[in-house]
DNA sequence: TTAAAAATGTTATATTATAACAAACGTTAC
DNA sequence: GTAACGTTTGTTATAATATAACATTTTTAA
């Protein structure tokens, strides 16, 4: 069951720590930053990150194995993410387009499947690496 | 560099699995049905699936960790894909839509990044597992 | 208040991927 | 031919990512 304000401890912690980050968190970097609160094992934080996920609060970017905290209150739970990735500083920018959003929910499949989630990543050099 | 048509013999070797299996393969299950011919190591599977990815004849499955053959002759190497999973059976299709190819590709975040290449991925339930 | 659900703590282990180094192979240039 | 170069291979070791399993505690809600 997915919560939907109250987090617990450990999730607090995690979240906290993804939220002050400037890119991307890797599992047992968190794991890492967070043994003087307490947290020992890599199960902790995986438990965490798995709750953040569903509650949306975080997204996971699968080419990096890495964790971002989500800057859109509008990203219903994690069903329609798309990320910005640079190659060359490994900045994440989470993509809010609502064209895009829309093209992609409405898109289907044409051998049948109807979709109910997609996620998209962008690779390039960004503006600052250029 | 790129190679245009020769494969190394470790790279056909795995090429061949890849498109025999009706699904996407993880590298340590290629690893153990290739053993019989004299490959014994990860490396040697890794650096297949580095090549075989370079070339376009391959493609990972970034939230699977597993790897499919490519379908699509057009699919210029590697640098825009889409696929769309089932999350009962775990099929995986590569997707061929133009419209949807070139939508994305010229799809430029506002902040100003340049995409060289993108990867897409819907999830949802197939026609069978339905 | 008690039963169920969720979260925690802990140890161990599985899975995925890369580092580092030496040897063999295949081109091409001379 | 052979020297020089880049690529591929073989091999051992290890790093990085993720889950299993089980006992306990805390929170929620009937
Ligand atoms: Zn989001
Ligand atoms: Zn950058
Ligand atoms: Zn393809
Ligand atoms: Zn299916």
């Amino acid at each position: 069951m997915v919560q939907a304000q109250t987090l617990s401890r450990n999730q607090q912690i995690v979240l906290d720590i993804i939220e002050k980050a400037k890119g991307p968190l890797k599992a047992y970097s968190i794991l890492f930053n967070v043994q003087k609160k307490g947290i020992n094992a890599p199960q902790q934080i995986y438990r965490a990150l798995d709750k953040l996920i569903e509650m949306g609060k975080i997204h996971k970017i699968e080419s990096k194995n890495a964790f971002v905290a989500c800057r859109n209150s509008d990203c219903e739970i994690s069903k329609a993410t798309a990320f910005s990735i640079c190659e060359s500083c490994e900045m994440v920018d989470e993509i809010s387009d609502v064209k895009l959003s829309k093209y992609l929910s409405s898109f289907n499949h044409k051998k049948g499947m109807k979709f109910k989630r997609f996620n998209l990543e962008f690779f390039g050099i960004c503006k600052k690496c250029k």
